[in-house]
RNA sequence: GCCAGAGUGGCGGAAUUGGCAGACGCGCUGGAUUCAAAAUCCAGUGAGGGCAACCUCGUGUGGGUUCAAGUCCCACCUCUGGUACCA
């Protein structure tokens, strides 16, 4: 095989790890352990896209190199395989989604070795696997059986929660109730898309304009029972331990933006009969408990972060749903309320979102009494109010936040404003207009029209009205958190069923009592459905499951078991942990592996889990935390977004409706069409679209423009990979043309990894170059065997050839351990530019290059590795060590200039003084001829950088 | 609107702490080899000017700091991603 033939080589090798168990990883570390993690897929029918192998490639480089450099290495794979489209195949075939789910994990497994990653195949999990999900049902008893602590900020066990006597005394039922309400896992009712003609409940993304995305049938909105997890109990923390993780700054905002915190004051505005508001003020001042945990019935309590504006409150606002809304309605505003409400309740969130920009609302007819001042200010009901944000009601204040303000101005509520802009820099704001209440000011000022609190600066005002409503009983400091509790229950069969047990009555209904499976009962199976169809009840597809499975007896006491099944996060939320241990039956993960191996050192995937994924892990590793099941406070150490690999540059030209070109810079591509288009693109204007080839364009000025005719400005653009579009690029092809070694190097020289970029074959070929260089720079391409090249020598190497190694070795060494893949490819290609032109190449030599080129393109490396005489593989073969005396040159070239402009370049040693440096670049001929008919005002020598002459 | 990131040759991209802008690759041009082509090897390639040595300009735009700015500061423009009434 004289030519280099990554046809031939790369299944070779392949097979060679796979028969040889090379990439086996021990159980325990031996030495220093680094765990490196994938975000593992989710195995789809279209199988692998050119956007998976980057992270892959960039971990898999990375194991590489650790492993060479003695770590013990975890590098596991494996599957994330509940989901939709099994489902919705299982609907329509009536095949069980176990099937088409197998068939695409074993299409991804071999797409993924054909790829060459080093991972431990003996670790492979799927969270389908029945002996997986055991294990996440495990996760979710313990979940059931922990409550929150927030004196200690801790989860703890349920039978740890202390009972109050009286709860206690009515029995055993009540203290189980009573507990129910703690547990981080708990049944709730909340809002589904019930769509009545298919049957079936969507998710969110299924329903479009109310309407449902398959069929355009109605939807609407019921509640149902449903599981939640309490993760707002853990919000504090979630957000705090971000500081002791090594990720991306802007990863960690969006996790502490998503959470949400803000800190302000919880008010409760009187709603009693207008003569009692005196009494009712002196009996808060005068309780015990002044300010009550949970407000009665006789105010309205709200949440504001700017207590400071107590005074500028002209009126209220309640969400529709707010448990007050029919109190606090009069008979005259009776009707009005409650087609307002009505109609509120059949928009779905997103609707609600979409009317932003027209706000609404309708008067309650009653009034509540300001506590700071004793004003009578009208409570209206308006859906720009949230019911699930702070208490779902607010005190609405126009002049200083600018909902209320375009609230107030459409209803000629009063505005009256409390803050002077004084010295806002902003010149937007106008300090008249906004003291005539004609314009909104949200930021800090001075406090004016608030009686004793005139004069105080914004921050100060706070401080003392958060005191003074807390010494009267009225107010207390409050914090909040956008972060909602997660709504866990799927009504889909695909999916973990809960290990949970509803206890039935006589009749055979269900007495709101429950308990969960036992650990010895694990797992859970999913029943034999005789199809998957909706059933038309607004009710899980578990419930179709026989009576056999639905309800077990169990101690003669006849259960009927949870049909709601687990959301696909679920399996993801601890995984990384299971491939610990992954064959483990007597428990989730040994304690002692799960000390030795965690955390995970490097996480790398892409940024659209930022948020969700990663913050549901943490949510579930700290419970895991607290009930003692695993050793760390976070799960991922450091983490890594990769960027997005985009299709080929289109370029195109546009025409108007009279045949007219259209320039580029006038064309907006539309979004919609981009979902739809194939191979051609649209625009938001419908201009005709007529596609160019690169051939046929050049720039001129800055702009594309068409060759033939300079006239016609063309449009470039880069898009994303999909289907409907196109220009989505298949791994099989790439490898089947190119290689695997060459895809792994592609993808990671196109530029840095968290940059998004640009596909571009000409550059993949380009690669495949580089490798073909590499490999004959080694060995004898027309030879008939597997000869080396006549110049690969076993002679000593010269200082030059020595210095090129040890720079080589250096550069790619550090540009490994950051990731810098790219450059790193960069040293490697200027080294076999190098040794190409060199005559002899010592072996010794090509013996150390071939080992850094081991982790980026493997298969190519252990052929080299073999033919260079070595029987092993070179997977677990020393990283080449540098010496850092070798990387430096005898003589740098060194910059001279004048007034800051290149005039000159001398030789000087490494290290040359300051002063040496200005006398060598003073006898130098051309610059001491500038220098002589001119005036030294300054000399400027840095060692080893330059020296600059500044002159009159 | 808000938040985050990014604008460097024809293209993808390099450039420790401010210190030779354009490494490396693609593309293009020329040459060698060949009957010819492919492949390969060698050389050139930011723009403008000059016969030439060389000169001028040049990192989205406009200012600023500095002996020196792609890098730091201010203002603005464009693009990409995220987000959406969270009181």
């Amino acid at each position: 095989m004289p030519r280099y033939n990554p046809a031939e080589i790369e299944p070779k090798w392949q097979t060679f790890w796979e028969d040889n168990k090379t990439f086996l990883t021990p159980e325990m570390p031996e030495g220093e352990k680094i765990y490196v993690l994938d975000m593992f897929p989710y195995p789809s029918g279209n199988g692998l896209h050119v956007g998976h192998p980057e992270g892959y490639t960039a971990t898999d480089i990375f194991c590489r190199y650790w492993r060479m450099k003695g770590k013990s290495v975890l590098h596991p794979m494996g599957f994330d395989a509940f989901g939709l489209p099994a489902e919705e195949h299982a609907i329509k075939t009536n095949t069980p989604p176990r099937e088409s789910t197998e068939k695409n994990i074993d299409e991804f497994r071999r797409q993924l070795k054909m790829l060459g990653f080093s991972y431990d195949w003996d670790r492979e999990i799927a969270t389908t696997d029945v002996d997986y999900f055991r294990w996440t049902q495990w996760i979710f008893t313990v979940l059931h059986d922990t409550w929150f602590d927030h004196t200690e900020q801790k989860g703890r066990p349920i039978s740890e929660l202390s009972i109050p006597d009286d709860v206690s005394a009515e029995g055993e039922d009540s203290v189980r109730r009573y507990q129910d309400e703690f547990r981080l896992a708990y049944l709730d009712d909340a809002l589904v898309n019930w769509c009545a003609k298919l049957g079936t409940v969507l998710a969110n993304e299924e329903v479009i304009d109310g309407k449902s995305e398959r069929g355009g049938h109605p939807v609407t909105r019921m509640p149902l029972r449903q599981w939640m997890l309490r993760i707002t109990h853990y919000a504090e923390r979630l957000e705090n331990d971000l500081a002791d993780v090594n990720w991306p700054e802007g990863i960690k905002k969006l996790q502490s933006d998503w959470i949400g915190k803000s800190s302000g004051a919880e008010v409760d505005f009187f709603i009693g009969p207008e003569n009692d508001f005196d009494v009712w003020k002196s009996n808060r001042e005068s309780s015990a408990t002044k300010f009550p945990r949970k407000p009665a019935g006789d105010v309205l309590r709200v949440y504001t972060t700017r207590p400071d504006t107590l005074f500028g409150a002209t009126y209220m606002v309640i969400s529709p749903e707010h448990p007050f809304v029919e109190k606090l309605t009069t008979a005259d505003q009776a009707e009005a309320v409650k087609s307002y409400c009505e109609a509120a309740s059949n928009k779905s969130d997103r609707d609600r979102q979409d009317d932003k920009k027209e706000k609404t609302g309708v008067f309650s007819g009653s009034y509540a009494i300001n506590p700071i001042n004793g004003a009578k200010v009208p409570i209206w009901i308006g859906d720009y109010v949230l019911i699930s944000y702070g208490t779902g009601a607010i005190m609405a204040v126009p002049a200083h936040d600018i909902r209320d303000f375009e609230f107030a101005q459409k209803y000629g509520i009063k505005i009256v404003p409390v803050v002077d802009p004084k010295n806002a820099k902003d010149p937007a704001i106008d300090s008249d207009k906004v003291l005539a209440g004609e314009q909104c000011f949200a930021k800090h000022g001075v406090a004016i029209n608030s009686g004793q609190y005139d004069g105080l600066s914004t921050k100060e005002c706070k401080a003392k009205v958060i005191a003074d409503l807390n010494s009267n009983g009225t107010g207390s400091e409050a914090v909040n958190y956008k972060l909602r509790d997660w709504l866990f229950s799927r009504q889909r069969f695909w999916g973990e069923p809960f290990p949970i047990l509803h206890e039935l009555d006589e009749d055979g209904k269900p007495n709101g009592l429950m308990r969960a499976v036992d650990v010895a009962d694990l797992p859970v199976d999913l029943p034999h459905l005789e199809d998957y169809k909706p059933h038309g009840r607004p009710e899980p597809p578990l419930a179709k499951a026989d009576d056999d499975w639905l309800y077990p007896v169990i101690d003669g006491k006849k259960y009927r078991r949870e049909t709601n099944t687990m959301p696909q996060w679920a399996g993801s939320c601890w995984y990384y942990l299971r491939f610990i241990d992954p064959t483990n039956s007597e428990c989730f993960i040994d304690p002692e592996k799960e000390k030795a191996w965690m955390p995970v050192d490097l996480y790398v995937g892409g940024a659209e889990h930022a948020v969700l994924h990663l913050l549901y892990a943490r949510f579930w590793h700290k419970v895991l935390f607290d009930r003692g099941h695993v050793s760390t406070a976070e799960p991922f150490q450091q983490l890594v977004n990769q960027g997005m690999i985009l299709g080929e540059y289109e370029y195109f030209g546009s025409k108007d409706s009279d045949g007219n070109w259209v320039p580029a810079d006038q064309v907006k591509i539309s979004a919609i069409a981009a979902e739809t288009f194939s191979k051609h693109i649209k625009t938001e204007e419908n201009f005709e679209v007529i596609g160019f080839s690169k051939e046929e364009i050049e720039k001129v000025g800055g702009q594309f423009v068409l060759k033939s005719d300079h006239s016609v400005s063309v449009k470039a653009t880069a898009e994303k990979m999909s289907k409907s579009r196109g220009n989505v690029i298949n791994p099989d092809i790439v490898v089947d043309e190119y290689g695997a070694d060459t895809l792994r190097l592609y993808e990671m020289f196109m530029g840095p990894l968290e940059q998004t970029k640009p596909w571009n074959m000409d550059s993949v070929g380009g690669i495949r170059n580089f490798l073909g260089r590499a490999w004959r720079m080694i060995m004898d391409e027309n030879a008939d065997g597997m000869t080396l090249n006549v110049a690969v020598k076993d002679e000593a190497p010269s200082d030059e050839q020595l210095r090129t190694l040890h720079k080589t070795i250096k550069a790619i060494s550090n540009d490994t351990e950051t990731l810098g893949y790219n450059t790193a490819i960069a040293r490697m290609m200027e080294f076999v530019n190098f040794f190409t032109r060199e005559t002899v190449r010592p072996k010794s030599i090509m013996k150390q290059f071939v080992l850094l080129l081991a982790p980026y393109a493997p298969h190519i490396a252990e052929e080299l590795w073999a033919a260079l005489g070595n029987s092993n593989t070179l997977a677990y073969e020393n990283w080449p060590e540098y010496d850092d005396s070798l990387t430096r040159d005898a003589t740098i070239e060194i910059p001279i200039q004048i007034k800051g402009k290149i005039k000159a370049k001398i030789q000087v040693e490494p290290g040359t003084s300051k002063a040496d440096l200005e006398a060598a670049a003073r006898s130098n001929d051309k610059i001491s001829a500038i220098l002589s008919d001119v005036e030294i005002i300054k000399v400027i020598a840095v060692p080893d950088k330059m020296v600059n002459f500044v002159v009159k």
